[in-house]
DNA sequence: CTGCATGCAAATAGTTTGCATGACG
DNA sequence: CGTCATGCAAACTATTTGCATGCAG
């Protein structure tokens, strides 16, 4: 409660800080993301949005997912088969844990990456089916010849 | 070259153990991805199938495609942001190394899942600025009512 | 021969863009 | 007040689908 609106206001700081405007409809997107109750879609965030600001069109809502994915205040975890979905209350890269089935993705207190697969299912219940490992970087070549990232 | 070539037979046995046809514009196709050299994507399996055979349309690279993922003979590497990447040489999950900038693929040697990234970082020289580590399976609730997957 | 595979074109879905209007600071 | 944000519609792109024709088995 409290820990979420810390981090809308830390977010609104933050987009005021790089002077952007906090128009309603910003704002209204900021409080579902800072909060992010099951990882929602582009959809499930303009359908929340809506209910208070019926006009707000699904182009804004992509904007402004857009600026706080380059501001780095919200990760998109990047799963293509189903749609995409954002977390802007732990916008930094984290392990998931997706029901193939009913889509619920769960974030599981994870310290040691040993074993991971076994300690999740015994703790969770869960069976795991697929795993996600990948890491992103920048490889010897490229980062001498650096111009962009 | 000769593990790449028992690939292609282990991939062409399964299809016509299920019935599929072995046309050469399918041929052609498992020829690229038995091989994957840098998990090519859609497109790059389109164009190097189209050397040999002009007139193979994206429509059925795509069914193909479809029919070994279902297979469980081709991975879909599922990076969503740039084009989508396969892989029918190591078709199992297994962690990715991805260059940011050159969109490199690699698939590092790990056994342990400890200090990945400090490993990765120190044996390869990538600078690691993002991973992905996500596990999908299927939660308790959804192991009782099960129907399909 | 018979049916699955192909290839073309049209359809679909998610996302992006352009531009005129509106509102934050 | 000026500028950036919004909202609508059109544009785009990757992928999927329908259907007539072709070819593998």
């Amino acid at each position: 409660m409290t820990a979420n609106h810390l981090r809308l206001e830390q977010m609104t700081r933050k987009l005021r800080e790089e002077g952007y405007k906090i128009t309603p409809q910003r704002l209204a997107i900021l409080e579902v993301l800072s909060v992010s109750v099951g990882h929602p879609t582009v959809e499930k965030i303009y359908e929340k949005v809506r209910v208070n600001f019926p006009t707000t069109s699904l182009a804004t809502v992509y904007k402004n997912i857009s600026i706080l994915k380059d501001m780095g205040e919200v990760l998109e975890l990047g799963f293509s088969d189903d749609n995409n979905r954002y977390d802007g209350n732990k916008p930094y890269p984290h392990p998931h844990l997706v029901c193939k089935k009913c889509k619920k993705i769960i974030d599981p207190d994870i310290e040691k990456l040993k074993d991971i697969s076994e300690v999740l299912a015994r703790e969770t219940g869960f069976k795991i089916i697929n795993q996600r490992l990948d890491f992103i970087g920048i490889c010897p070549d490229c980062q001498q010849n650096m111009t962009e990232a």
